[in-house]
DNA sequence: ATGCCCACGACACGTGGA
């Protein structure tokens, strides 16, 4: 089973990139982020003819999130638990039913939080809190799961291209990292770091000053696996195809393929 | 030169992204 995670910044704007993508690569599962639209304007016929199961969590303008699989979807939840003064689109959370098991998927799109510090910070902060809790209660079910999406936290300085020019950034603030690195020590797998240890793997590259062509990248996308899930990855990689692409995304897909 | 792009929504040189 491939599961693969894209931010797509504008599902509307970016139909035909995401539509050639899911044709040419068939990935099983994908978690979307950055729809920028309700759900009544999702693109849902569009995907499904394409074969895909369709969940969506959506707003106005900004944020939103989905999950598409080839596999039905059972025990969808919608938005991350712990605050429900929290009316930002952000979490999504699905088990897919696979030909050979099933795997609970958590698609997010986890706050930006600049300006350091701020009101958008301690969101960001306090975010990152309720997932770990999050992932403290799936990791008790004792079955995979993978956490995917838009972390907007560059774990290491080898994850930016210009580490200085980053510091302070709510992106690489030490606050932010701690609480990936607390994620991780609860158990979880971070794929893509499981083929390629250390140097860059970026998922996302400006729009400003030709950032993709002079590969100013920042590792922000992540695949998190449990132990369960962890134990069948069979390859995990980024494909930067999309990103070069007219009409492109800043942001390209990551993804990983486990034996479910 | 910490500016330069992109998308949204409804014109505002507005906001948010990262």
């Amino acid at each position: 089973m491939i599961i693969a995670s894209w931010n797509v910044n504008s599902i509307r704007a970016r139909l035909p990139r995401v539509t050639e993508w899911l044709k040419e690569f068939s990935p099983d599962v994908v978690m979307l982020q950055e729809l920028k639209c309700p759900d009544e304007n999702f693109p849902r016929l569009e995907i499904e003819e394409l074969g895909y199961h369709v969940a969506t969590h959506g707003q106005k303008a900004y944020n939103g999130v989905a999950i598409l699989s080839q596999y039905p979807m059972e025990d969808v939840i919608y938005g991350l638990p712990g605050d429900d003064s929290d009316d930002q689109a952000r979490y999504i959370e699905a088990t897919i039913k696979g030909a050979n098991g099933k795997i609970r998927v958590g698609g997010l799109y986890l706050p930006n939080g600049n300006p350091v510090p701020g009101p958008k910070f301690d969101y960001k902060l306090g975010w990152m809190d309720r997932l770990i809790l999050r992932a403290k209660a799936l990791l008790a079910r004792e079955q995979a799961f993978v956490l995917g999406g838009d972390y907007n936290c560059c774990p290491k300085d080898e994850d930016c291209y210009d580490p200085a020019r980053m510091a302070g950034d709510a992106l690489t603030r030490p606050e932010t990292r701690d609480r990936y690195y607390s994620l991780l020590n609860l158990g979880l797998t971070d794929a893509l770091r499981h083929y390629a240890p250390s140097g860059p793997a970026y998922t996302y590259w400006d729009y400003q000053r030709g950032a993709w062509q002079k590969d100013n990248g920042l590792r922000i996308d992540h695949l998190l696996l449990s132990p369960q899930a962890a134990d069948r990855l069979r390859r995990c990689d980024i494909d930067r195809t999309p990103r070069g692409k007219e009409k492109a995304s800043d942001h390209t897909p990551i993804w990983c393929e486990l034996e479910i």
